[in-house]
DNA sequence: CCGCCTGGTTAAGACTATGTAAACAGCCGT
DNA sequence: ACGGCTGTTTACATAGTCTTAACCAGGCGG
């Protein structure tokens, strides 16, 4: 077999929504190509062997497309755009065709997700590039890295786990109390001034100026946030 | 392998819910089977082999399960009974933590569609190329031969499946379970510190300088992974 | 302006994860 | 049955990490 070529085709006459929708993907690690009509999308599979595919609803009405025009070995997410009435009924006739997922919400880092997930169970090499990542900062959990500005950083285990919960909802403002239940677990009696050395630690490694944070920020009284913005 | 038995592993303690749900699975065709504990459901996964598993979010809160307490290799569909809110967060942070699918809908025709669509997809085999690659690393299976920098060098059958699965998936950590259920099985009883014997013993075979791994290095807590750049 | 409270900083000891070696056990072919 | 090869367990060594505790700095209210 070729190689495959790490990607991912976006099917879609909505130039405004694919332009969109590829660049937040490409800033997630994939890379991403677009094409307008079903007719190219079969044409482009066969050449460059995408991932996963994309694909608009619109396009697969009003050109009639049908699941098993394409190779039922790449999976398919029929995109709904959310302004759109999506019928269960609908929905159910394309999963019931064969079609991996119909997605019909506008949230962006949920369709991520699920395309992640049905990477990860497809078991493509090297497919899930599972990355977190705010300004110049990004983790990526399956390899267990994070880099700044593009280079790599060290973390221990803990500092690591600090992290990655600041990232799953950044800026976000995380008490004391909440870190130290999601890092060490619900019930686990520990002097609450740990934390604090180890985001101190954290930032050492994380920031360029440690005493002048500009991602762990810490909100006094309440706990510390990943400035987002 | 044990031959599947063909079923669905249903794990909720809400008896009318997983009553209904049953039997309306079973009139679709699938045998499914209850267990009420996260506990049971794991024994019941190493005895029966399901080929799913639709597990209750209320029991994944209340006795705080996560995803890699389960065998990588079955899918899990998380059901949020659609009565209760859903946040788009926490259903995100269970598709990131490696459930395949977090199901919030009060239509069944629905979840069946869901699960047919991802059994289809799961049950497809991956083609698999014969000569795996990283670096001055190659492994070729059909020949059962692993050479470093052109030289062959001998593996032990278990050394050669360990590193079988670290090519299979280049750069991404593998944790000591997960490596374990790969390797030995999902339901083996093993000291995990046998698998560390077992990276050293591979490690005096094909790195230059054991103590200084290029190939094989270690993520402490987490496990090991294979560098792929 | 002083003192308290919150968080920052540092270093030392405790602890845990992993590395390493060696003994033991099982299998297989001779 | 014997001997060698694998795999597993045990024991000990070591390096890295976590936690504690003590001290320091700065903001805020009195």
């Amino acid at each position: 077999m070729t190689d495959r070529e790490n990607m991912l085709l976006l099917v879609s006459a909505d130039h405004a929504a694919t332009g969109l929708l590829g660049k937040w993907l490409e800033m997630n690690g994939y890379r991403t190509c677009v094409v307008t009509t079903i007719a190219s999308a079969l044409s482009e599979i066969r050449q460059r062997r995408p991932l996963l595919i994309l694909l608009d609803r619109q396009l697969l009405v009003t050109e009639g497309g049908r699941r098993d025009q394409f190779p039922s070995t790449v999976p398919i997410i029929v995109l709904q755009p959310f302004d759109k009435s999506c019928g269960q009924d609908e929905c159910l006739t394309e999963l019931e065709a064969g079609f991996d997922l119909v997605f019909c919400s506008p949230h962006s880092r949920e369709l991520l997700a699920h395309i992640r997930a049905i990477l990860r169970r497809h078991q493509m090499p090297a497919a899930a590039p599972s990355v977190l990542r705010v300004q110049g900062l990004a983790m990526d959990t399956a390899r267990h890295e994070v880099t700044v500005g593009g280079t790599l950083v060290e973390l221990t285990p803990k500092e690591f786990r600090i992290l990655h919960q600041f990232l799953l909802s950044p800026g976000v403002v995380l008490s004391r109390q909440e870190l130290l239940n999601r890092v060490w677990g619900e019930d686990y009696a520990l002097e609450e001034h740990a934390l604090d050395v180890h985001i101190h630690s954290l930032r050492q490694k994380i920031e360029s100026d440690p005493s002048k944070p500009r991602f762990v920020v810490t909100i006094r009284g309440i706990g510390y946030k990943l400035q987002a913005s």
